[in-house]
Order: structure tokens, then sequence, then C-alpha cells
DNA sequence: CTTGACTAGTTCAATATAAAACTATTCATT
DNA sequence: AATGAATAGTTTTATATTGAACTAGTCAAG
């Protein structure tokens, strides 16, 4: 008798992964600035790192989430000032957005918020771990990416 | 100067799981019988694997939803006839959930609409790889839970 | 026994997101 | 130029989930 659906790995390591997913994104809103979303969030982190302007349909893409819940998102961080929303000058259809100084400060409060948590997670666990399962992770990401 | 945060390997972890999560369970609400959601499935996954009773707070805390989440789950699959919610005997408070005979068959007709996306899965991946980070992920999962 | 704290489940309001319809714009083909 | 397909963004509707308030039942301490 083949083995029961629940007990192959890759339907153990989705159901980790689901789960994982959901005890990190109710951690972090509870931590977080009120105001400022998980989603919202990430929108930051990402404008932090990179810079420059995107396209809420790049971003949209980027984050795996439809056009309208990341126009949702951004209108929501341009009412905090945290984002700049202008037109496309090259292209009428688009807009390009970019972070503001105070979205910036969100941005580092967000992680100030978060430091307490994200020292005992790393008293728990080593960045080699974390290294270890990160390359399999992307590559399966990639791929659910890619064969939608 | 310390690295930036999202180049560290434990929030790019969390990043990529939260995409895979994101892209996992589109897939399949995408691909499951229609009336039957992710949250259902996985109801019926549980007590097709592990048969028996549990009570709506017990399948709660498997899940990580709260209390309102699962009552409403449950009350959905209880109209389509897939699980059974019965008044516990011992204690007035609780009740207890079993799966019934066309939940089986709903379970099993899931998993048969679910195979074609598996099969490609695999010939991308190996049972082995998924093993290989079972045990972190797993462990991983299991501190986020206690240190809540 | 009675009281007070706790637990189980439901309900309600608020929010986030998906899916689809819609508008406006661009681009390629003719 | 004109047309038709494709793309960007918004809006609308429907649904799932959270968080909090609420009801009912249990249990322990006095």
């Amino acid at each position: 008798m083949s083995p029961a659906p629940k007990d192959r790995p890759d339907v153990q390591v989705f159901t980790e992964i689901g789960i994982i997913d959901q005890l990190v994104t109710n951690r972090l809103e509870r931590v977080l600035p009120s105001g400022l979303s998980y989603a919202q969030f990430g929108v930051l982190v990402h404008f932090a790192r990179r810079g420059g302007q995107e396209s809420p349909a790049q971003l949209a893409k980027a984050f795996q989430v439809t056009k309208g819940a990341m126009t949702n998102t951004l209108q929501k961080l341009a009412a905090q000032g945290f984002v700049r929303i202008e037109d496309d000058a090259a292209d009428g259809r688009k807009k390009q957005v970019s972070i503001t100084s105070d979205g910036l400060e969100a941005h580092d409060a967000g992680l100030v918020a978060m430091r307490p948590q994200m020292e005992t997670l790393r008293s728990a666990f080593t960045d080699g771990e974390f290294r270890a399962v990160l390359p399999f992770l992307t590559a399966l990401r990639m791929w659910l990416d890619d064969n939608r």
C-alpha cells in the first residue's frame, strides 16, 4: 500500500510552511506600530532595501497579491505619508511608487519593535540553519511561481 | 556596518515561506472541487488521516486559526454533510467533530483533483529534498508555537 | 453550596484579499 | 491613421479571518 498523502514529505513541508507563515504573521502584526499591517510593512521593507521606484503592478507581482490588494495597501501607505505615488511620465497607464523619509522612519520603528522577537529567535536557531534551507526554499518558490 | 535586515537569512526564509504559502494556497484553491475551500479541505485531510473525534477548540489550535474561524469552517463542512458535530456527553461546553463517509469521499476527490499538480511537482523535486528541510521546518514551527 | 476564574463555542463588526468588471492607455499590425 | 490585443490601475462584490463581546458550562477554593 502506498503511503498516505499526509505522510509524504512534500505535503508535510507545505503543512509546516502554512503554519509557520501564520505564526510569523500573527506575531509581527501584534508587534508592529498600530496602523501598520504586515502587508504594508512588507512594502516598506522592500523599498528600504532596494530604494528607487516601482510600479504597483511590479509590487503586486513581487508580493504575490492581486493588483486590487496592492492598490489598497498603497493607498493606506500613501494616506500615512509613507510612500509617494506619482504618474509615470513615460507611460500614462503606470504609476511610480517610492518611499518617503517618513516611510523610512516607520520602517526603522517597525524593525525596532520586532527586535526582541528576532533576538530570541536567534538564540534558538543559527544563521547557518536558515542559510542551509534557503536555496531549496528559493528554488521551490521560483518553480511554483513559474509553473503557475 | 551590520547587514541590512532583509539580507539576513532568517528574514529571507520567512519571506520565501510567505510567498510559497500564498502560491500553494492559490493553486490548490483553484483545483479543489467547488464549495471546498483550502481551510475546509485541511480539516478533511486532518480527519482522513487521524480519524476519531476532536473538539473545535483542538482543531482551531492545530490549524492556528481563531475559534471563530473554525466555527465558520466547521459549519460549512457540516452543511455539506462532510463532518458530524455532536455535543460532548462528558462536558457540556464542548462539541466533538468527526468525519462522515461523504467527507471521506470529498477528501479522496480532492486528492484526485490535486494529483496532476503533485505529479509535476515531484518531477521537479525529489522526496529527499523535501525530507532534508523537514526537520528544521518542524523545529521552527514548534518553537514559534511554544514561544508565542 | 457559593463565588469567581476559567474554558468552549458562537456571534458581530472590521478588515484584508480575491475575482471580475471596468476605464484608460499603449503597442503592434495593417 | 485605424483597429484590436494587451497592460495598468481602480472599483465593486463576495468571502475568510481576526479580535472582541457574549453565553453557557466547569471547576476549584473558601
